[in-house]
DNA sequence: TCTATTTGTAGCAGTAGAAGTTACAGATAG
DNA sequence: CTATCTGTAACTTCTACTGCTACAAATAGA
């Protein structure tokens, strides 16, 4: 699974950058808060990077900030910059094409595939990482 | 591997019971038509046999077949017999309880979490096995 | 009752991808 | 110039799934 645990280190991380503005946050201290190493974070932030949603700076009192107001970033974007996208594996080894099943059923399968996923989009694009953050900041669920 | 093959592999076995109707098929020739090993698709067997999908009988001329008809089982109940269920993993390491993001995070994610997974289900809830498997005949997509 | 067959499951090796770590070149503020 | 950061390569470790062998238990049919 499983599943990925990139897209919540990555909004976790840009909570931390919506909620300290402007100011440039260095990788080890998201780090820490992350509790996880400064280079995996750096990787991360490279991907938030090129889907824009963050800028990175290099050098003395470098690191990273949000790209954009945090109301005018939506949880889909930050699924697709970091997720390889697909709810659920297609066969891992083809089905036989001998077998009237396994002809069609990758087929038919993939096409499910991206409607769900196209549901899990529409449902996450209706939060923003404004949204996300007051309810950390308040605690509440 | 990111996300689970198990509910390709399922909804194929699936199939191929919904075709058969009411005779037993044996494990090793539904791993001949999935393309993989008998006892990878008897634990599959298990997990289904315990969503109580299919039943199964042991000994001479025994086999798997479905429980119900397959305009009775829909793709949601699938999804939860094999899925771990989680479209995405919470932290692999807990977050620091010092920083007032990571202390509530995960409460958040995990709420988001239950929200997105039941927009999945609710989607996949449309379709029964008799749908998809009617799909697969024709060839259809 | 005996035999052949089939599931259920334990146990182990192989594999792939993610995460963790170390190291260092390049950028940059002061 | 120097101290500080990022970006990235390279390597190890970890983890989960897959594949495989082996065997006990169940059961149909002779």
């Amino acid at each position: 699974m499983a599943a990925n645990s990139q897209f919540s280190m990555a909004v976790h991380v840009l909570a931390m950058l919506a909620r300290s503005k402007d100011e440039n946050l260095k990788s080890d201290f998201l780090a820490c808060s992350v509790n996880t190493n400064a280079v995996v974070v750096r990787r991360l932030l490279g991907q938030l990077n090129q889907a824009k949603l963050v800028v990175s700076q290099t050098g003395a009192s470098g690191g990273s900030r949000l790209a954009r107001c945090p109301d005018e970033i939506n949880l889909a974007e930050v699924y697709k910059a970091v997720n390889c996208g697909e709810v659920f594996a297609l066969h891992a080894r083809a089905p036989s094409k001998d077998c009237p099943v396994g002809k069609n059923i990758e087929a038919v399968l993939s096409c499910l595939q991206r409607e769900i996923d196209k549901g899990i989009e529409e449902k996450l694009s209706r939060y923003t990482l404004q949204n996300l953050f007051e309810m950390v900041e308040q605690g509440k669920v």
